[in-house]
DNA sequence: ATAGGGCTTAAACTATACTTTAAGGTCAAG
DNA sequence: CTTGACCTTAAAGTATAGTTTAAGCCCTAT
């Protein structure tokens, strides 16, 4: 899969996914020619990636999910404890973001000056 | 309570606090002097803005929270309605986070190679 | 009255996350 | 065999979110 129709399937420049791979985020792949050619796969990870961003989390975090995932296909149980660890850091934002609202909430009860 | 008072209390730089006022993000306000001279409340509103900027808001949207605040001092009904929907769009936000969340968990217990 | 620590501004600089541009290689169709 | 639609790279440009720098005013204490 050329690096054009990953970029129709999921409306992402080209562009980007260059970027992506330049700093890392996504892995270095050629065909014969030169050209990226990406398993079918590459469409999870990059619309994991980009739900991620929708969600604030910058390019170096999202980067760290993105080589936890690489290396558990040819991987061990190091890595998937690594990633519930990560799981635990969203459920602590769920939380936070939760107490957020409820400020928000609660500030819109009292009446806030300024 | 001048910029710099502020600057220790909440340990933002007074660089970044000038920066929010430039942006529009907090009221314009000068003493006689030529100071910014705060009033107490403007610590709850740079704690929100500090938690929405952790959360990954962009400034854009934290600037629409700080002005329907900041308009709900001497403010109607109107405003609280806008912000009643602002609640709705954080509770959308949960519910994306958990979701991302659960696709991660999953993708944990399926083996994603790559 | 001058040194110190506060405050002011505008403008230049930085990092992140891209996008755009320029110059060129690959390949199937006419 | 060349046109068109792909692909490649490096480098320059843009937007956001600040930080840093330079030049200078205000106020208190010595």
């Amino acid at each position: 899969m050329l690096i054009g129709e990953v970029s129709k399937i999921l409306s992402i420049p080209t562009s980007t996914i260059r970027y992506y791979e330049k700093i890392g985020l996504l892995p270095f792949i050629r065909n014969q020619n030169g050209y990226r050619d990406y398993p079918h796969e590459i469409l999870n990870l990059l619309s994991l990636v980009m739900k991620a961003k929708e969600l604030g989390f910058t390019l170096k975090e999202i980067k760290e999910f993105s080589h936890l995932f690489q290396e558990l296909g040819r991987g061990k149980g190091k890595i998937r404890k690594r990633l519930e660890v990560k799981i635990i850091d969203l459920d602590e934002r769920i939380k936070e973001l939760n107490k957020f609202k409820n400020n928000i909430k609660k500030l819109l009860d009292e009446k806030c000056p300024l």
